[in-house]
DNA sequence: TCTTGTCTTGCGGGAACCCGCAAATTTTCC
DNA sequence: GGAAAATTTGCGGGTTCCCGCAAGACAAGA
């Protein structure tokens, strides 16, 4: 049994390391990549099929990475072992896990036991294991209290991005009131329309405010706009 | 002599811990504290005049806890230790730094023999240490080429934060076309107006794609965001 | 003092945004 | 199949944004 760790961090690596030798004795070989570029070409070459990674790196993120091994293996077992909860990452792994793939998402918070009970469920008995902490943003985000559905957060990234009512009609193929009316949409769930007593009735532009208010509550986040950026980029010739 | 050591990340504080002992054999006492808040707190009960801390913690983030820190006791000699060069930060830390204070700023993708030589250059030496990619940051924010005037960061951030231009003018005490204009430079500085032959005229709305750019560039971050929104909220009754 | 340069302010207009209303369309569910 | 619910679309108008133009305000320097 071969298992992959792709983190950027060396310190967190060879902590992995450890625990992946303590808590997987049938693991033979271990394998290690800085950065998602070269996970995903070792991946590749060594055809691990159990991959443990971090997702926020420099040069390429763990979601991107996944993906692309996920699309040449759909098999694979991953657990992401992340720093952050944040609504935008959960969100961009629940968005690329195939059709019944086993995968996990565990804080780098969680204690050593439960980060080798993670290893073991996921790679061992195929289990899927996420942190309660994870699950607790998964359901927020799925219920349609404060929770966007994918039209809505979608129209959120090509707002975030700076484009056009115009532009969002046109990429999404829709009216120019429909984009408006899911933005509307967006106000409210974001819940844009001034606190209480706060001063006089224009003070916010709406547009904007959604945008600042998605990335204080980690709606959105940087990676998620780089994502969209470049989803953007290459859909155009660019 | 004391060091107090504020870093949320367990493994990076022992290995802080660690690389001070290694670094600093006159140091007899060495402090933890795992975010800003305990860091302040242990930073006035023990009178600690040598500080190394993370930016970026959860609960509260290192640059609230320097800035708390330099205002009680100016003197104190803080080594900022971040796995991050984003511009928001380097502007961040610059703003706050109390006048002839001595600290340093490194990143944790350096070595060993750099780190220790910081903690001696800044807690010894009294030098101020700044790691080569982070002075590249602070050249470039200064160097009016890209780089945005205090003026104009202000602006950006409020703007960022979803005021409407009639709003920031009150704030500011400026008027409305002055405020326009700030943003007019803010267009040009982040070169908003489209790339090539990027389809039609109108597909950015200036003022967001203004904020998406600073945000990819990470002239902005989340935590800049967070720091205005709190500015924001405190400056009225809120 | 007069010039030169930078910054601020007012005015005006075209474009984009925000949104209520109501008809047309699609989806959902019995 | 048909009724109810949700979405999409068009229209119209009030507001804000974006910005060219030009007249003051202020500072530095010949």
């Amino acid at each position: 049994m071969k298992v992959l760790i792709i983190e950027d961090d060396p310190l967190h690596r060879s902590y992995l390391h450890e625990a992946v030798r303590a808590a997987l004795p049938e693991c033979d070989t271990v394998l290690e990549a800085e950065n998602g570029h070269a996970g995903e070409v070792q991946a590749r070459q060594s055809r691990a099929e159990h991959v443990v990674m971090d997702l926020q790196m420099s040069e390429r993120n763990g979601i991107e990475a996944a993906r692309t091994i996920w699309r040449e293996r759909p098999d694979t077992k991953i657990l992401f072992w992340s720093n952050y909860s944040d609504e935008a990452y959960v969100r961009g792994v629940a968005r690329i896990v195939p059709e019944g793939a086993t995968y996990g998402y565990v804080l780098k918070s969680t204690s050593d036991e439960r980060l080798k009970l993670a290893l073991r469920g996921v790679f061992i008995e195929s289990q899927c294991v996420i942190d309660r902490e994870v699950r607790g943003i998964q359901q927020k985000s799925l219920g349609t209290a404060h929770g966007l559905s994918d039209a809505e957060y979608e129209i959120l990234v090509d707002v975030a991005l700076g484009l056009t009512d115009k532009a969002i009609a046109q990429r999404k193929k829709l009216s120019l009131r429909s984009v408006q009316n899911r933005l509307q949409q967006l106000y409210e769930k974001l819940d844009v329309y001034e606190g209480p007593g706060n001063g006089p009735e224009g003070w916010y532009n709406l547009r904007m405010r959604a945008v600042a208010v998605a990335l204080l509550r980690k709606v959105l986040n940087a990676s998620a706009l780089e994502r969209g950026e470049r989803e953007l980029r290459s859909a155009r010739g660019n």
